[in-house]
DNA sequence: AAACATCCTGACCAAATGGTCAAGCATTTG
DNA sequence: CAAATGCTTGACCATTTGGTCAGGATGTTT
């Protein structure tokens, strides 16, 4: 029953209104690289705005591996400023406050999210979207490991910010893949798996690489995970996952 | 590197030297019933420690449950003794400080862990020993969600007290179960899958019903996981995977 | 130059943080 | 009874927290 004493769950109109606005653009307004040639300039230091884009990039950056590592709580936004190397009062210029930075960075992190595996159909392979699936979803985790351990992070704490967006938008997207996955089934191109479950074992497995990344680089010695170990474990992932669900593996041509 | 500004990383003697003083018992401490009628008892109220003991387990469960929502930075002591309902001063009574109280509940948490698969030999059937790893595991974070996600919370966030443990103890409980699994692929039982990789997946996707729950909840719109979804959901990963490494199914004998 | 706009940041604040401590309470043992 | 031991807890403390604000710096436009 929430937290006792703490409580989150804010504003969901802030987030949600703003997912909202976002969605099918596939981009969060911090991404744009320069909006609009800031229009109505009349003056002022840096006028066209690349100091504020610089300094946006910057806490962004730097809030996003803070907040993954310590979660939204646990981070202090004088941690966020020693890591962007500004002092905290610029932070907070830029940003307003913390929960509006850590709104903005859930909200960046599920545009990415959002452009993955947007088109597919009943009549394309089930290997080669399974594949792709897989494969885009490892390169996310591993071109924005922080953004996915912040994700990983929100869910844990029981998704305060994000219950609205799981319940909504990430919702219809899975069940919409769910629905062809159960197409194919019927054709007889997979097992009759439950979509769902599959979904979420293909999420769990490639997310695993991200979040617990600690874990990982403990127990097998390494350093880090090199490219090359990504693209062994993509293709372990699709080999054993595709043959577990009696998916014949793609390049065989349907 | 590391946390600007922040910084864990305490002293790895305590748990450490507290995990292999464990070693092997497959019990913290915490967990015994009564541990030795409390001797030297020359008074006091409650001089037979039954309050210690009524107490401490409260505030452990209690902590377990916010450690586990805002991660060890985010939970404070005194969200955790209203939690308990108990004062502050109380919590600190029993358990010192907050470090010790959740390096406690780390080590409750690698003794169940512990526990698990702890006895198998090249000579059992694979399909048997997988199936029973996959149910075990996902019995495990569904009877201690919360410890399941006070875990994952530590490993998202660098695992700064759990290093020690991650390169000892459950490396070397990987290695040992990897090297049989690869004894099995040369004995042409299985698929000559890395096993590493292999229990990595069974770990993420067990794990994430526990760390993803309210993932999971959104999506499929439950309001919560029940004996029988967990039990269908086993089934979903025993198959797929074991089809998957090609391992037949367990009855088949053999 | 004047007006304007953006950027920068130290000083400051109330609240919350982890932790200490002393004083009191309850009970068993001598 | 008194001593000993364990339990309880409010008061208190230094530090950190998120956040405000005023004042200044730096530039552009008119």
């Amino acid at each position: 029953m929430s937290g006792p004493h703490l409580q989150e769950t804010p504003g969901w109109g802030t987030l949600f209104a703003l997912l909202k606005h976002n969605k099918g653009r596939g981009l969060s307004m911090s991404e744009l690289p320069a909006i609009e040639k800031r229009n109505r300039s009349r003056g002022g230091a840096d006028a066209n705005g690349a100091t504020r884009e610089r300094n946006e990039r910057e806490i962004l950056a730097a809030a996003e591996r803070v907040f993954a590592q310590y979660g939204y709580r646990g981070a202090s936004v004088q941690a966020i400023a020693e890591a962007a190397g500004l002092p905290k009062s610029n932070v907070l210029y830029y940003m307003g406050n913390k929960r509006g930075l850590y709104v903005r960075l859930l909200e960046r992190m599920m545009a990415r999210w959002n452009a993955l595996l947007d088109d597919i159909s009943v009549e394309d392979a089930p290997a080669e979207v399974l594949e792709a699936f897989i494969r885009s979803k490892m390169q996310l985790s591993r071109r924005h490991p922080e953004g996915s351990r912040l994700f990983a992070a929100e869910i844990l704490g029981g998704a305060p910010f994000l219950q609205g967006y799981l319940r909504g938008e990430l919702r219809e997207w899975v069940h919409a893949r769910a629905k062809i996955f159960e197409q194919w089934a019927e054709r007889g191109l997979m097992d009759p798996v439950d979509p769902v479950w599959l979904i979420f074992l293909i999420w769990s497995a490639t997310q695993h690489y991200a979040d617990f990344e600690a874990q990982v680089l403990g127990i097998t010695g390494k350093a880090e995970i090199s490219d090359a170990d990504v693209e062994r474990i993509t293709r372990f992932l699709t080999q054993v996952i595709l043959k577990g669900c009696g998916v014949r593996p793609p390049g065989g041509g349907g």
